[in-house]
DNA sequence: AATAAATTTGACTCAAGAGTCAAATTTATA
DNA sequence: TATAAATTTGACTCTTGAGTCAAATTTATT
């Protein structure tokens, strides 16, 4: 009986309350992240983001430090799932601009996702979380010049600067949060569609 | 005498004083609006704009009613010169393509030189303002719009969804301000160049 | 029902930054 | 040099919003 409880204790009890928690502060960092999309980091209030959840203010700080802290890991968590896309086309497509197609419409239809949004506000985290996240940034534009480049060698792609040429993708895909709303005329499957063939054209080398 | 003295109070002087405030107002509002797009709408503190022009926050308000002000005007800054560069193509280019190269070279080229840059916090600004900032970013991405329209009418330009064409390009735009820095490694002049190819290719019906 | 842990809250503190204003300073004019 | 207008400032006030904390409430366990 007490070896039961004892065992119910260490193993089932905390593992539910463990994700639980995480699952409840999951939600805080989701919700908050697309009030900063919405209304700009500085123009949504940890009041109205706990007021959206249903909890006061007080109560988010039982799940977060700060609200920096929030804004960090709203970007990290975007930065992790195109992490994932960029491992996940790895061993796809043949060509460099085959790979880059299938990467970049999967960047594009994670945007049209579920709230997931790249943020632009950089400047609001302090020097070592910027710069984490900057890194972070860093590396995935690194993963689309690499494909550009590859795309380049095997003349898949049009030879010009590989960097302006990823801004230049990489422009459209950020703009795509200011004007994209949920629902809207178009579908998030349709645009990434549009994107990709957008994209397609004006990198792909005349065949 | 006195009538001459009139004459230059009345004539002279008020033109020089005018110019002269119209001109420093003017610094402040180029000022702060770098300072915004360096460090955000939010983290540019007015203190730190005086500094930067060697003034003292006091004196800022003798120029500017209010930060959201200048906000406001930085934006208009913006619009108006590229209402400018609308009017200026014009009359230029025969199919719509080649319009569209034409004004987008254009843009480009404007955001890679001084300080103008499209400002992206809207949300900072109140009811009024904000309206009259997004009806003026309506009125030019209505004005491309027609561009990229009349393109496919004429067959310079792919058929294809037309508003999603010009989010896509104007993203693009917008994502300038971002990462280009003045005196980088590629001048201006280039981007804008390679902005405008990257656009027409991806734009273009295949001849 | 008693107890303990987890969760939430009301009522605070504190700092930062926008905005004000009377007084000081500078500039131009006669 | 005297004077008047334009410009700038130091020293404020006021608001907003982040963050804290002891106490209240809820949830799970025996």
């Amino acid at each position: 009986m007490s070896v039961t409880s004892q065992h119910k204790l260490a193993e089932n009890r905390p593992f539910d309350r463990e994700a639980q928690y995480n699952a409840k502060r999951r939600a805080v960092i989701r919700s908050a992240a697309a009030a900063f999309r919405r209304r700009g980091y500085h123009n949504a209030s940890m009041t109205e983001i706990a007021k959206s959840l249903g909890l006061t203010k007080a109560a988010l700080y039982y799940y977060v430090k700060s609200k920096e802290e929030i804004l960090f890991e709203a970007h990290i968590m975007v930065y992790d799932k195109m992490d994932e896309l960029v491992k996940a086309v790895r061993g796809q497509g043949d060509t460099g601009l085959e790979k880059l197609q299938l990467l970049y419409g999967e960047f594009a239809h994670m945007l049209t996702r579920d709230g997931l949004a790249l943020l632009t506000d950089i400047d609001s985290l302090n020097g070592e979380n910027q710069e984490t996240v900057l890194k972070r940034r860093g590396k995935i534009e690194r993963a689309v010049t690499r494909l550009v480049e590859k795309g380049m060698a095997d003349d898949s792609i049009k030879k010009a600067d590989a960097k302006v040429t990823v801004f230049f993708l990489m422009g459209a895909l950020n703009w795509l949060n200011v004007w994209y709303e949920a629902g809207g005329r178009i579908s998030g499957d349709d645009i990434a569609q549009q994107f990709v063939a957008q994209m397609s054209v004006g990198v792909a080398n005349p065949t």
